[in-house]
DNA sequence: CGACTGATTGAACCAGCTCAACTCATGTGG
DNA sequence: CCACATGAGTTGAGCTGGTTCAATCAGTCG
């Protein structure tokens, strides 16, 4: 239940916003995100709060939103486009552990390091946080600390469904399982269809699925010769969700 | 600090235990794994009233401590032996997502369903919780939560390690860090060692890393060949660490 | 001792990789 | 407006790291 006035001891009444730097024209309020991000753990009162130390950024595509390793000055909150979180080899190999869409957090274990390097695929709109400034926020919000260790332990449960992928499954497999799971994660920002927009490159995908872009590339291939897709520009649309569940899901 | 007297509001004074369903003779203080596990995170008082929500528990090798997509009725603290976590496809191939040691928590993401299967590798202590009791504690406790949730980070770290390894790792690289890791992992609970117990089989290994138990048997042979360690019952020799960090760390 | 189970070894095979050529779209500047 | 570079993606051909299949070995237990 949201709460448009302030009840709590620690809802300071209605305050007003005297510091909007960077901030989209409403806040948190009126965000895409709001209402399926950690945020929504937060009533009306808290989130004036949570505004006043968040920072909207635009991030254009392909630049470094952190690095693996470096201190973890900031937080963030994707509220659009796509990032991709990886780990490299010093030889260049590199893996992409996740790709992180709107409405997900991104240093949700809240570590003094980057666990993962961070870069926006599209161009991308993030809420931003001081790491110290939001921590000592969660501090005083236990039920936000709960919501963040529930997002934490269903990225949890991803990477070990990514484990498994990675580890047991054929290239066939790993490409169907990816494009359904794509399609689900969209349905939630966008709503459920069968084009699959694909704005990474061949090279991300196969970093996700510890291939070879040529493999991607043939299997996709593969896959539209057999009417189980049609590659469209910038993404697929599924034609045989069936089969592709068949060939993907567990 | 530690407070040998109760000091707190919630901390009902010296309650004297009148229950002793299954536990050592004295409950979690003089538990092996106390000081540096989730447990850490609280006061002596506080403990007291964990203990009287904990069950000690034995478990045989090889029995199973809970399944994969069934309902977390319990979360566990292992106190002594090692615990295998596991995802299956349903053609029987397996993806052993982590070995939990004594001190790692079982059901960190608190969430209704279990997200592997569970199994005893050798006789496992364990320290069990009902979920529910469990959560009801957690709630009342912001600092053990914030204890779960860098738990839960620190499990996340690792699972993006593992991806990179699983992904993009060659076999030699993946039974180097193994090696390497495990040796890391028990020095916590014992002393630093040049010695690695392996009590797990090579099919657990296999499994673990993303190979075949011939790969991981021949690798092994390899090394030991190579005078890079040497076999020796249930475990391994790390003879040249050196040579096994050039081949297994990032 | 024989039966059984886990680990090792060998030999053939193959899924996915490597290397290389080609396509196609986009951009650029003369 | 065309020539040409540039970069992502596709396709082909051959190779190889790791798998598969099969045999053997080494404990262990009754």
């Amino acid at each position: 239940m949201r709460i448009a006035e302030p009840l709590q001891d620690d809802c300071p009444g209605a305050v007003q916003r005297d510091c909007r730097h960077g901030h989209t024209e409403n806040g948190c309020e009126d965000c895409k995100v709001r209402l399926f991000s950690v945020c929504a753990a937060l009533e009306s009162c808290e989130l004036d709060e949570l505004d006043r130390i968040s920072h909207a950024r635009q991030i254009p595509a392909h630049s470094t939103l952190f690095e693996q390793g470096a201190l973890a000055g900031s937080v963030f909150n994707v509220t659009e486009g796509i990032v991709r979180l990886y780990k490299s080899l010093p030889d260049g190999r590199r893996q992409i552990t996740g790709f992180a869409l709107p409405g997900d957090f991104l240093g949700l274990a809240l570590q003094d390091r980057y666990g993962v390097s961070a870069e926006a695929v599209t161009p991308v709109s993030v809420c931003r946080f001081l790491r110290t400034a939001f921590l000592s926020y969660v501090d005083r919000k236990p039920h936000l600390l709960r919501r963040l260790h529930e997002f934490a332990g269903h990225e949890l449960s991803l990477a070990q469904d990514q484990m498994l992928l990675l580890g047991r499954r054929t290239a066939e497999e790993k490409i169907a399982a990816f494009l359904l799971n794509m399609q689900t994660r969209y349905a939630r920002i966008k709503s459920m269809s069968v084009t699959v927009p694909l704005p990474m490159s061949r090279q991300d995908i196969a970093d996700y699925l510890g291939l070879t872009i040529e493999t991607v590339s043939r299997t996709v291939t593969r896959l539209a010769r057999e009417k189980v897709l049609l590659i469209v520009p910038d993404g697929v649309r599924l034609l045989d969700q069936e089969r592709l569940k068949r060939i993907g899901v567990a």
